[in-house]
RNA sequence: GCGGAAGUGGCGUAAUUGGUAGCCGCACCAGACUUAGGAUCUGGCGCUUCACGGCGUGGGGGUUCGAGUCCCUUCUUCCGCACCA
């Protein structure tokens, strides 16, 4: 029989399911190997070609630990809560659970159609109330957690209030509001519990605060900071404002440094890697306290990274926002001080961050007090500083600091030069090299001792200290949306309470609409029944990040009703070994993960302080669109003319995305054209040469552009045996390439050759115990070897390429051994699984054990040949080949060149300098 | 502006990591078998030259017996961050 993929594919599918073959047991006396995909979240559209790229890499690679003796974890699910599922719900009154359903099923099925080896029985989807039951466990052991920043880690919150209770605030050393308040132990009994659980709420790892959020109209809930991209929402594109609310939020900066440090153990790709730390945005300084004359505050407070250029300050910034501003502000700056505050808010945060060349501010009419040098010193505002970060005001020094340097020009204020080799004549000098001038005691020092000493001398003086600071915000929690996880909390007056651990899961009630109520609230509010004995249900739910920051865990065990997973499927299992995704995630879920999993591991429950030892980012797969032309008329209408891309610069025209299924090599089926839309089924065409082409471009791969491949399609044309080598075949993993069938004869065509290999002429299966050949088995060997150097280092593309040559090979020498085949079937088989699995048992063996043979042991014998013809060059420049033995050392290849008649020929009489030779081999001779 | 990655035939790419540049595939050309071919097989295929040869990994320079690979410089493209004090 020809190669029938149809058959062969459904069968094997069929047979994998049906017999679990790749169960993975959660214990074995192999070593564990867990290999885990970013789950999807199932969106309407279905998959197309561009997402399983990174699970069928992941997929090879579980096949092939498999065949090296591990105990593979490969598990896959849903992360199916989500705004696009709620959006639709709200169009279309439909259930997102009932949609989301239908999703999946559609998932389901084109996943099965590529042959995956997931373990199916460990399937989660993160919006069934048994998986989500753990998220709102999770969340609680957060609300029931502070950070202790003497031991660096979570601790219980119940241990603080004792402590609290015994020995007041005082030694507390802990990441918490700012507005967290000092006591003694007998103001804190004093208190009513209402103020004691108001005050505890300041230093829980998940807490309620006013705080400013993204605030998306749009969308009617609030957003993280990596879900706004440019000022405007990421799923959507909706315009986002700031707004201060009362809102939930994760304290992931307590685990800033961890994360930081965390960086340098995993092996992650570096710009992933550079990527978190820009996102934690470490920076190294000092705060300086600036006195104040006449107001409530004694200070203002700035953070600098240049503390040693505090003798060239020459005015103070704050933010517009900043709370002191108004009453900084004299009453003849008053006007200009309001002015310049409403211009500012009416900017939106996309012209603030756009607009960086304008300068503006205004001065308070203020003054504050250089702590060092006591000079009197203006205070102005500014909307280049940014409330939000450090602590919304800054020291200016105009020559060393760009902004502060054109802030003074525009503005008239002084610029003073502190160090000798600095140049201020057109733009500030931020230097570090060169020697203090104008700086009292650090004159004449360098950069380094004058920053000690200006610290030292700040300390002493109770004006300022040595601090970092981190860019990140801790994550903003809830969601004023239907389709997430339920918040485990009510509310007795305005304090939240977590409801009891026996209540779980707190299940998210039924609506008849899922749109905000009219008052505002969010939809949970219009749930009739969803009441607490005690109290109202927060009605915000959690963000889309919450159910994806701990599921790797969930796999282990999935159908643990007692625990999140077992203590002794945590031990077996650990940390994820291999996890294949986007970069997309970057700051968004892999930030939260790395937060959650330190958080487990300091309660004890996980074991791996980082959960993803070694990560890859496949590359994208985009779309490659096509375009035809529309003729536009005198009057600037569209006709129903189409010009070819050839001639279309002789007409006016507009271009149409055309759907890329009946393009073939940029040339447009006419027919199928006229066919696909009602509207051009009498549409006519100025062709080139007969054909009319289309234009091209790379594009996201999407509905709208009508580039979308689907893998259905393919698997149905070639198999899913060759998308799957295929989608390997068309370039590195981790880079992003735009789709193109072109090539994908080439690789259908390698598995007919392998299929033939197996049987006559006539099509019958047909092997030779014969013993193999020298060169059969070198072909053998050769792939042997590559295919497992390639899988280490993931270059699945170049393993598929050394494939062909082997099977040319081996068809050029008419080989049928069983000796080879059978071996070439196992190192093929995590490539094309179903093909090997057919011919595995075509050759006698029992089905369902190829899966877990063992890989064939390369052996470097059939490699060595007895003698090489090498290519000789002199001076660089090939001449001659001679024939050489590999038994030969460096000396004695030496000797036989000088003595070679051909050599010495080329030579001419030049004495010879040396002979380089590189592994046995002679690669240039130097005269 | 800052940070990162990358530039190789008509195209996707490869190069044992400093050792014969262009493997494998697509496209293309020629031939064989064929009623036919969008099937199969054989051969060719960086540029230039009738040929010998010469040139060739974005450009320029350097290190080296030897550079796609290392160093300097410059250009281009993509990605991330972006008033972060």
């Amino acid at each position: 029989m020809d190669y029938q993929f149809k058959d062969i594919e459904q069968k094997w599918q069929q047979f994998w399911a049906a017999n679990q073959t790749f169960k993975a047991d959660n214990q074995s006396a192999k070593p564990k190997y867990y290999v885990l995909d970013m789950f999807p979240y199932p969106s309407g559209a279905g998959l197309h070609v561009g997402h399983p790229l990174g699970y069928i890499a992941s997929d090879i690679f579980s096949r092939y630990k498999r065949l090296k003796g591990f105990n593979v974890l490969h598990p896959m699910g849903y992360d199916s809560f989500g705004l696009p599922a709620e959006q639709y719900a709200i169009q279309t009154g439909q259930h997102p659970a009932v949609t989301t359903e239908a999703n999946i099923a559609t998932y389901r099925r084109q996943l099965d159609q590529i042959g995956f080896s997931f373990d199916w029985s460990r399937e989660v989807r993160t919006s069934s109330p048994d998986y989500y039951k753990w998220t709102q466990w999770i969340f609680m052991q957060l609300f029931n957690s502070w950070y202790n920043k003497d031991t660096d880690k979570a601790e219980s919150i119940s241990k603080l209030a004792d402590y609290f209770a015994q020995n007041g605030s005082a030694g507390v050393n802990a990441v918490c509001d700012e507005e967290a308040n000092s006591f003694t132990a007998d103001e804190w009994k004093a208190k009513t519990t209402e103020e004691q659980q108001e005050e505890l709420l300041k230093y829980r790892l998940t807490y309620l605060r006013e705080s400013t959020v993204n605030w998306c109209p749009a969308l009617g809930t609030v957003l993280a900071n990596d879900e706004v991209k440019d000022g405007f929402s990421e799923r959507g594109g909706y315009p986002v404002e700031q707004k201060k609310m009362r809102q939930w939020s994760m304290r992931i900066t307590a685990y800033a440094e961890r994360l930081l440090q965390g960086l340098d153990t995993i092996d992650w790709p570096e710009p992933l890697k550079e990527m978190q730390r820009n996102w934690i945005g470490k920076s190294t300084g000092a705060s300086v306290r600036f006195p104040l004359a006449n107001a409530s505050a004694e200070y203002i407070e700035v953070f600098t990274t240049r503390v040693d250029t505090i003798f060239g300050v020459t005015f103070v910034v704050l933010a517009p926002e900043h709370e002191l501003v108004a009453e900084l502000t004299t009453p003849d700056q008053k006007m200009g001080v309001e002015n310049y505050i409403s211009q500012t808010k009416k900017k939106s945060e996309l012209d603030r961050m756009a607009d960086t060349k304008t300068v503006s501010g205004a001065f308070t009419g203020s003054y504050v007090t250089n702590p060092l040098n006591g000079e009197q010193i203006q205070i102005w505002i500014a909307d280049y500083v940014l409330a939000g970060y450090g602590t919304g005001a800054v020291m200016a020094v105009p020559s060393g600091d760009q902004r502060d340097y054109l802030f003074a020009k525009h503005f008239n204020l002084p610029i003073v030069p502190i160090i000798d080799i600095q140049n201020i004549e057109t733009e500030a000098d931020p230097t570090k090299e060169g020697k203090y001038i104008n700086s009292d005691f650090i004159d004449g020092l360098d950069y380094k001792n004058a920053t000690a000493l200006v610290v030292a001398k700040l300390e002493e003086i109770g004006a300022g200290k040595a601090k970092i600071n981190y860019r990140m915000r801790d994550a903003i929690f809830g969601r004023q949306r239907y389709w997430g996880e339920p918040v485990p909390v009510y509310f007795k007056g305005d304090l939240p309470y977590l409801i009891s651990e026996q209540e779980l899961p707190l299940i998210l009630p039924e609506i008849d609409k899922y749109l905000p109520t009219e008052t505002g609230e969010p939809p949970l509010a219009r749930a009739t029944d969803y009441k607490h004995p005690e109290g109202e249900y927060e009605l915000s739910t959690m963000p889309g990040w919450a159910g994806s920051s701990w599921y790797w865990y969930r796999y282990m065990d999935a159908h643990n009703d007692q625990e999140f997973a077992s203590p002794e499927a945590i031990a077996y299992w650990k940390d994820v070994d291999l996890y294949i995704g986007g970069s997309e995630h970057a700051t968004g879920h892999l930030l939260y993960s790395r937060f959650w999993n330190k958080f487990l591991k300091d309660m004890g429950l996980v074991i791996e302080e980082e959960p993803f030892k070694k990560l890859i980012n496949q590359g994208m797969i985009q779309g490659r669109s096509n375009f035809v032309y529309r003729v536009i008329d005198d009057e600037g209408r569209g006709t129903n003319t189409f010009v070819s891309h050839g001639l279309k610069s002789q007409y006016k025209t507009s271009d149409l995305h055309v759907y890329v299924g009946i393009v073939k090599n940029e040339i447009l089926d006419i027919e199928a054209f006229k066919n696909w839309r009602p509207e051009f089924a009498d549409a006519e065409f100025i062709l080139e040469n007969g054909k009319y082409v289309c234009g091209v471009e790379v594009e996201k791969m999407s509905k709208r552009y009508y580039n979308v491949v689907n893998p259905d399609d393919i698997a149905t044309q070639y198999g899913a045996d060759t998308l799957r080598m295929y989608e390997m075949f068309l370039g590195p993993l981790e880079q992003s390439k735009p789709w193109n069938t072109n090539g994908i004869e080439g690789v259908f065509k390698f598995l007919r050759k392998f299929w033939r290999l197996f049987h006559n002429a006539d099509w019958a299966f047909s092997v030779s115990n014969d013993e193999p050949t020298k060169a059969e088995l070198k072909s053998l060997h050769k792939i042997i070897r590559k295919v497992e150097e390639d899988v280490e280092r993931f270059s699945f593309n170049t393993s598929v390429s050394s494939f062909m040559i082997a099977v040319n090979e081996l068809t050029d020498l008419k080989c049928n051994k069983r000796a080879i085949l059978q071996d070439l079937v196992v190192v093929l088989s995590p490539y094309a699984p179903h093909i090997c699995e057919e011919l595995w048992v075509l050759l006698g063996n029992p089905a369902g054990t190829l899966s877990y043979t063992a890989y064939p042991k390369y052996n470097s014998a059939y490699m060595v040949e007895d003698e090489f013809s090498y290519p000789i060059s002199i001076n660089g420049k090939t001449k001659t080949n001679i024939n050489i033995s590999l038994s030969m050392d460096q000396a004695a290849v030496e000797a036989y060149i000088r003595e070679h008649e051909d050599v010495k020929k080329y030579l001419a009489g030049a004495a010879i300098k040396k002979v380089i030779v590189v592994k046995g081999r002679i690669v240039n001779i130097v005269v």
